[in-house]
RNA sequence: GCGCCAGUAGCUCAGUCGGUAGAGCAACGGACUUUUAAUCCGAUGGUCGAAGGUUCGAGUCCUUCCUGGCGCACCA
């Protein structure tokens, strides 16, 4: 405790002062709670004149000689507390006055009323400190909706969360949301019987997407082990097992870097759907979009970043060779000739458009950065791209008429990949051929190829359903649905260096 | 990893040409029994992100480093 700063000693003495008259506060245990500062307010007319008791952080204190009026909130808003020293015995007003400072927790016990001035209070015939405040809170003023000195500074927002989450209301507004959200994905899938399971975080072979991993060690067993990339083949495994509809919600690691959209661990939600291919799976995803939208903002048409984006399905859907040719005015997918002729030419594309890619990089990744970092942003109306080819798509199933390309789509909503969703392959001797590929780009030096699971081959020999698979990054959708620009403000606590 | 920007009182911010740091709010003392950014009077509060350097003198100029934001690269 820095008791040699003055603001802290200041409170420590009050806490002094509280527990000499009333004993500690930190030694209570419990308050009895009737109603909630919102249900006063909004029930004002059945309430006026009874007895209520009610405890929450006090954001403001005015004090007027021998009244004062303070806010109280709690978890479902603001109240006005009113006292004075007919209400509560002059001795307890001196004291309170003494003791209270902004921030600290009390319980209140009062009548409902409504003060002159037309606000609905509680006229508080008694104060218990319920808990000491020792720190002064960064709360600043407000009025209308303005407000003044509170705390806005970003890294201190994040790296006290807590501070951020009682002074800034509009911050637990987002993660209310996002609960509403992820509620009403479990509701949607549920209704539709799938099986919500859990599947290992800790792998000994990393896979189900092309992202580096954290590596970890298991002492007992003397052993490396990846914290998952994602779920994906160990779901697939249980559609194997005879499981017929799973999801799992839950987080995943990518040793990447951070950016606005971008955290090293991320809660991801995917379905597994057997005797159903993409097309079902596109409107399962519109159905879990639309739902949650629903859930929060009770229509679909919403802003994001300035613009009107409406969520109403159905959702156009887009080869992803032919909006690229749309937005490059050059058709790589029409092309001709070989593979490395292919590759050249979609390379001289990129070259013109300024982007950038790798020397590894093959025909499919180079298309695939033209759409990430060219096109993807263009597109702000929801759009299920489909069609991806074979090489980009490890996991995902041919098209039958064209076996170059996959039965792949991935919805994008205000220039945000919302996921990523395909025909599952479950043929065991194309699978093992698709690993074998990726091995060569391993050895190739891609660091993000996936690596050969024999096990995963394994089970499908043993015979998978075709099945359609989704996968959705709930946080980048809570983005969309609250309007915020940076995945850390949808993630309660963002990786940061520490302090 | 690269570039740009930022870090000054508990909070929000000023700080000119290099001359020894200022405001509002909070907190502190006082007045005030229906206020609501309450008001009024008074007195406080600083390792200027860190370390070096230039200079008679550095919040200010230079170097390195730390932390964060944004953009690029990588990625979902």
């Amino acid at each position: 405790m820095h008791t040699d700063d003055p603001l802290i000693a200041q409170r420590l003495a009050k806490l002094e002062l509280a527990t000499q008259r009333d004993g500690d506060p930190f030694w209570r245990t419990r308050y009895d709670v009737t109603h909630h500062a919102a249900e006063i307010v909004d029930g004002f007319e059945a309430l006026e004149g009874t007895s209520v008791r009610l405890a929450g952080r006090l954001h403001t204190l005015r004090g007027k000689g021998k009244a004062a009026f303070w806010d109280l909130y709690d978890q479902s808003g603001r109240i006005q507390i009113f006292l004075n020293v007919d209400s509560v015995g002059e001795e307890a007003f001196r004291h309170l006055g003494e003791v209270i400072d902004l921030g600290d927790i009390v319980g209140v016990e009062g009548q409902v009323i409504r003060t002159r001035m037309g606000e609905v209070s509680v006229h508080a015939s008694a104060v218990t400190l319920l808990t000491k405040s020792l720190r002064p809170p960064p709360l600043g003023k407000e009025k209308d909706g303005e407000t003044w000195n509170r705390l806005t500074d970003i890294e201190a927002r994040y790296r006290r969360r807590y501070v951020d989450l009682f002074v800034n209301r509009d911050v637990r507004a987002v993660f209310e949301a996002r609960s509403r959200i992820v509620q009403s994905i479990r509701r949607t899938l549920d209704e539709r019987g799938f099986l919500e399971v859990e599947t290992p975080m800790l792998q000994p072979i990393q896979g189900g997407a092309a992202a580096r991993p954290f590596i970890t060690h298991h002492n007992a067993l003397d052993m490396e082990l990846y914290l998952r990339i994602a779920p994906e083949l160990y779901l697939k495994r249980l559609l194997v097992g005879g499981f017929e509809k799973v999801y799992e919600i839950n987080r995943n690691f990518r040793n990447e870097g951070i950016d606005t959209s971008h955290n090293p661990e991320f809660t991801m939600l995917e379905t597994y759907e057997a005797y159903a291919d993409y097309n079902v799976v596109m409107d399962l995803t519109e159905a879990l979009v639309t739902n949650a939208c629903l859930a929060v903002h009770g229509k679909l048409q919403i802003e994001f970043d300035g613009q009107e984006i409406d969520l109403t399905p159905p959702w156009p859907r887009k080869k992803l060779y032919d909006i690229v040719a749309e937005a490059t005015g050059q058709d790589l997918g029409a092309m001709g000739g070989d593979e490395a002729e292919r590759e050249a030419a979609a390379r001289r594309v990129a070259e013109q458009i300024g982007v950038y890619v790798q020397p590894s990089d093959g025909f499919g990744q180079i298309v695939d950065a033209i759409f990430k970092k060219y096109v993807i942003a263009k597109i702000v109306q929801p759009t299920f791209i489909i069609e991806y080819p074979v090489e980009l798509s490890p996991l995902a199933k041919r098209r039958p008429d064209k076996p170059e390309l996959t039965e792949r789509f991935q919805p994008i909503i205000a220039g945000l990949e919302m996921g990523n969703a395909f025909s599952e392959l479950n043929n065991p001797i194309d699978q093992r051929e698709r690993f074998e590929a990726q091995a060569r780009r391993a050895q190739r030096g891609d660091a993000e190829a996936m690596p050969y699971d024999e096990d995963y081959v394994t089970a499908l020999e043993y015979g998978m359903p075709p099945a359609g698979g989704l996968g959705v990054g709930i946080d980048r959708l809570v983005m969309l649905l609250c309007d915020q620009r940076s995945i850390r403000d949808v993630i309660l606590f963002p990786t940061m260096r520490p302090d």
